[in-house]
RNA sequence: GCUGCUGUAGCUCAGUGGUAGAGCGUUCCCUUGGUAAGGGAGAGGUCGGGAGUUCAAUUCUCCCCAGCAGCACCA
């Protein structure tokens, strides 16, 4: 006999090698039917693994999401490829785990599948789920495990046998087919428990992530409890999409992208001024936060980028430029002859400020030393890499650069932890994912170092009470950093704020200050952002305020619209009067219904609409019409000004 | 960079082996209307670029460019 534990608490005996299922019917006849599988002692197994030792038992339910899980990976390892197979005999299969929200298989097909063929494979699908197959499996060795899918040809799946350590193989099968997958579970018992599911997209991927290696078809789907749950998400990706800052974008009139300058953004009135109270908002942030906001070259020699070690490490990334004339004679070369210097374009701040801190002697006492700057950089993304606002070839940070001596390491990233996270709330983030990223293979420095920095920002992470994931092998050749990632509106997650600890680059371009001792120390320099990339950051806030901008930060932050022509000398004053108080104010006196103004204001999500007709021109007053409201509230004029002054105030 | 898809008017998109259409926007006219689209008329396109097949290509083929999705990359 063997104990088992129940999560409430109880305790039954039952007879060794007896299922799950077989539990959850000694509970209940409806528990042993929704139940799709076990945890036990901690671990997720089959419903018919048969039970040998006391333990733990929880009866896996679709309810719970980890059932909801189950479901998505058999409909991909069970349903999705085996459909694939039927379809295309020779297409190899890769692997199919869940991701959120649905699943995906990675497959490689002799030829390429197009759109058209989701839909086919959807279809057998369904057919596949009509028949409502059993789900069974075997344990196998690794030889018999390997000779199974040797003569299946699946390549794939002998190469995960061959690289696993493991002793023990599971195989599932269905009933009435021949049908086998390797996987280490748990499945459902029975194909009749999949629920609603839709294929989404076709993509490649490479074969284990890795892009030395051949690139797979990989098929995204999802899958939910029932129709209406999956309705929902639908609905959902359909709203979030709304919110894409490139659609908002246009939309708008905040900036626009062409192929003359691919990944750089050309910047609109209206976003530019989104960008500039931005700017302005954190570099109060950083003035009052001790630091010196400087400017730097945006070209520099070459030479300089081999002496901080950007050329070998990341030249391939960097934009150089002969240092030469061109030659504008029609027909003939752009270059005469082939320059002896080039400059490169500045992908990065840091060298920069490193020749700023070696200007003069530095004390220990002058130390940290802040040096600020929101330097433009060009980096040569990758054409594939490129995104909107989200990933661009030019870009503006919220760069700084701290000189610091060791014993002020953890000090410092704790500073900056609590300015980042004053910042962050400020302007609406409040769902961060924080990874420390740890020291990778290749690296320079001390191991003690390494200890040293690691820790130095772990407890800086702690102090602040910022939760956090840590990434081993991670980290930057030249040290350990802190990331901030933010969820753009569906799902994609970017880094836009970080801290990296580096003890490399003052030593390459050899920096020193003087201790106590009257010797040369090296500073330690930590690279910090907290918005990241400007580009990339307001982005972010695009599809976070689905566009609708706290008054701070919008373009436009009032229009004036009259009812009437005879209401456009009051509505014209208005405006002056507004626009001398600061105000971000348009006019809107076309001839036009109100209707047709409000709809059209609303539609580019001005906060305001002062609307004026002949009863406010008499009675000098405004009726305000506020984004998303439905009522009007009428002020006097100076109230209504004064008022809106005061709610523009931004943050800091 | 890789795989797949897409590229037609300012925007969103339809369409065809015989050089093109809708809605919105824009221009003009009428309308002065009280909180999410008043009516009418007009203008607007080398159908991403190049080459090929064809009597004829926006349509078919190839190459290039760009965009989208994902992968890889992201100092």
């Amino acid at each position: 006999m063997i104990t088992i534990t129940f999560p409430d608490g109880n305790v039954r005996e039952y007879m060794r090698g007896i299922t799950g299922f077989e539990i959850a019917d000694s509970i209940s006849k409806s528990l042993s039917k929704s139940a799709v599988a076990i945890e036990f002692n901690g671990q997720q197994k089959d419903l018919y693994d048969p039970l040998n030792e006391n333990g733990t038992i929880g009866i896996i339910t679709m309810k719970e999401d980890a059932g909801l899980e189950i479901m998505r990976h058999t409909l991909t390892a069970q349903v999705l490829a085996r459909a694939v197979k039927n379809l295309y005999p020779t297409a190899k299969l890769a692997i199919g785990p869940t991701i959120e929200n649905g699943f995906y298989y990675d497959i490689a097909f002799e030829k390429a599948i197009s759109s058209d063929d989701l839909e086919r494979i959807e279809k057998e699908m369904r057919r596949l789920l009509g028949a409502g197959n059993n789900i069974t499996k075997k344990i196998v060795s690794k030889m018999d495990a390997i000779e199974l899918f040797q003569n299946r040809e699946e390549t794939y799946k002998i190469d995960i046998i061959e690289r696993a350590d493991s002793a023990e193989y599971q195989i599932y099968c269905q009933e009435d087919t021949d049908f086998i997958d390797l996987c280490r579970g748990p499945h459902l018992p029975s194909l009749k428990k999949i629920g609603a599911f839709k294929l989404l997209k076709l993509a490649g991927a490479y074969w284990r992530g890795d892009s030395s290696n051949e690139m797979l078809t990989r098929i995204y789907g999802t899958a939910w409890r029932d129709e209406k749950e999956l309705k929902a998400h639908l609905t959902q990706i359909e709203e979030a999409e709304k919110r894409d800052h490139r659609k908002l974008g246009k939309e708008m009139d905040l900036f626009h992208l062409q192929d003359e300058a691919q990944g750089s953004i050309f910047w609109h009135p209206k976003g530019f001024t989104i960008y500039n109270e931005v700017e302005g908002y954190i570099r109060r942030r950083l003035r009052d936060s001790g630091y010196n906001e400087v400017k730097t070259p945006q070209l520099m020699d070459q030479k300089l980028w081999e002496a901080s070690g950007h050329w070998e490490k990341f030249g391939e990334n960097m934009f150089v430029t002969p240092d030469v004339v061109p030659n504008t004679t029609e027909g003939e070369p752009i270059f005469k002859e082939e320059s002896q210097n080039f400059m490169a374009i500045k992908p990065m701040n840091c060298p920069a400020h490193v020749q700023i801190f070696k200007q003069g002697v530095t004390s220990y006492k002058d130390l940290p030393i802040r040096l600020a700057e929101f330097g433009c950089c060009h980096r040569n993304e990758p054409h594939g890499a490129l995104h909107g606002l989200m990933r661009v070839r030019q870009m503006t940070q919220d760069d700084a650069h701290i000189f610091c001596r060791e014993d002020q390491i953890t000090a410092e990233s704790v500073h900056f932890c609590d300015l980042l996270q004053k910042v962050y709330t400020d302007l609406g983030f409040q769902d961060l994912n924080i990874r420390l990223a740890l020291r990778p293979e290749k690296r320079g420095g001390t191991e003690t170092t390494w200890d040293k920095a690691e820790e130095g920002l772990r407890s800086a992470l702690k102090q602040a009470g910022l939760p956090f994931e840590e990434d081993e092998g991670e980290g930057a050749f030249y040290g350990p950093k802190i990331e901030f990632h933010i969820k753009d509106a569906i799902g994609r997650s970017w880094q836009c704020g970080t801290l990296q600890l580096d003890f490399i680059l003052p030593e390459r371009l050899d920096a020193t200050y003087i201790g106590e001792d009257g010797e040369k120390h090296r500073p330690v320099m930590l690279h910090r952002a907290i918005l990241g990339s400007l580009e990339r950051f307001i982005g972010m806030m695009i599809e976070s305020y689905a566009g609708k901008f706290p008054l701070w930060l919008a373009p436009t932050q009032c229009v004036i619209a009259t009812i009437t022509g005879s209401a456009d000398p009051y509505a014209q004053e208005l405006y002056q009067k507004m626009w001398d108080a600061g105000v971000r104010v348009e006019l809107d006196i076309r001839n036009e219904k109100i209707n047709y103004k409000v709809r059209e204001h609303s539609v580019k999500k001005v906060p305001n609409i002062f609307v004026v007709g002949a009863r406010e021109a008499e009675e000098r007053t405004v009726a305000i019409r506020r984004l998303g409201g439905k009522d009007q509230d009428i002020m006097p004029v100076d109230d209504a000004i004064s008022d809106l002054i005061q709610k523009s105030r931004p943050p800091y």
